[in-house]
DNA sequence: CGTGACGTTGATATGATTCAACTTGAGTGG
DNA sequence: CCACTCAAGTTGAATCATATCAACGTCACG
């Protein structure tokens, strides 16, 4: 499953064996466990298997959910401190990682050998960066019904990346309750919307794989299609 | 105003010359054109006076803005590619700005006598950063009057370090249309928050500068005052 | 055969949007 | 100096989207 993130960004010379080595650092998380829990700053990490998410919780209660970590996905790696890998990081599901330290203090070191990896992992950050604008715009601006299409899309196109994903089919392990708290909904509503969908022909979903029936139809609740709606104008002022 | 970026971050040494010596590339944008347009690639530019946005447009004409860039903020500038500089990024008032192209490269040579300058340019990105993740909690999980407080709240820190503000009061250029689509409201809903706010005594806004009439009930109202609301138990179950 | 996690569904409440009208104040040009 | 225009803000009424409350179904697991 690693050769998934060589696969997935970049090609990689005898830093495949580097990587290969990692893998004796091994660990496995239950689901609902934190990622670096009780360590007193979290340690880098690379995820075999499992889905993870970063999240916020408020003093009240209420949960935001950032974005998701599939398998291939890392936290934490990286020159510099990121905002993002500062927040809390939950296992949605049984994780598989390996405990990255070592891997991060190789990197470093400016070996030039190593190049190919550095890049694949800035790589990585600077799409997770993107996934987070996707999220706010997702948030911000679009419908109940368009975020969890887009969501939806997005999950697929980085699973099939992944190699999880055939494309019309994906696991989909997220409870209706993670996914309420990421697309900044209510868990009764995500239900209902997803029972729409689902009633629609538009997906299936069940056993935690989810189906994509009507890929068109997805696309274009996603919103981003042309003529959504009639074009709002900037306050056009009293004049007509 | 440039020693605003000096102070609010970092010493430094003969970086301030440098600095100087960047006043040579001053520019001038009007309000609500974009900065980089015309550019392939949007240069790096620092910002010395007047407020931006960094924002994106939907094809059927709904606005999303991440996050705004106050005197002394830049953009563009630092080692790897960032998402949120490759946002399109707008004038609101008239902004006086640098051209930091030259700027950006000679960070880029790693002289040790910058080393300054880069990591405060560094902890401005990871800043923005925060903020943005502040913004994805607002959007997914604040009311409207938490969301505009927490916002207002945020906006009058950065321009307090930045020198701008006393505290109490502070300069706000903002349209209450830029403010709806920076907040995910509606400009409608937007003007009756702001309304209520000022009908309560909280806050007082005129001619572009914005008041804190009650602090203690603005930082309670943005919400992550304790008990704000009664726990919200993450699905209890049908137990009791 | 309880118990708890997860999902579904209906009824109702509320927050936010939309549409539309009306102000106000700052230019601008006659 | 006044009429005109336009950007910005305000307000009311109707409507819609989403939240909340509450109950119930189902399945897995001890």
């Amino acid at each position: 499953v690693l050769r998934v993130l060589g696969a997935l960004v970049h090609l990689s010379d005898d830093e495949l064996t580097l990587m290969r080595r990692m893998g004796a650092y091994g660990e496995v998380i239950p689901a609902g466990a934190a990622l670096g829990a009780g360590e007193r700053r979290a340690a880098p990490r690379l995820i075999l298997r499992g889905w993870a998410c970063r999240q916020r919780v408020l003093p009240d209660g209420r949960r935001q959910i950032f974005g998701f970590l599939l398998p291939g996905d890392s936290t934490g790696l990286g020159p510099d401190r990121r905002a993002l890998d500062e927040q809390a990081t939950v296992a949605l599901t049984r994780v598989e990682c390996i405990d990255a330290t070592i891997l991060s203090e190789i990197l470093a070191l400016n070996d030039h050998r190593h190049d190919g990896l550095r890049t694949a992992l800035s790589l990585q950050r600077h799409h997770e960066d993107g996934w987070l604008l996707d999220h706010v715009v997702r948030l911000g601006r679009l419908s109940a019904v368009e975020r969890t299409a887009h969501l939806i899309l997005e999950l697929r196109e980085r699973l099939v990346r992944a190699g999880l994903s055939s494309g019309a089919g994906l696991p989909f392990p997220l409870t209706q309750e993670v996914l309420a708290d990421s697309l900044g909904l209510s868990l009764v509503h995500t239900s209902r919307i997803l029972g729409q969908m689902k009633h629609d022909g538009v997906i299936a979903l069940n056993g935690g794989w989810l189906t994509l029936l009507d890929e068109p139809r997805l696309c274009a609740a996603a919103g981003f299609s042309p003529s959504a709606a009639p074009i709002r104008q900037l306050r056009t002022g009293n004049a007509p």
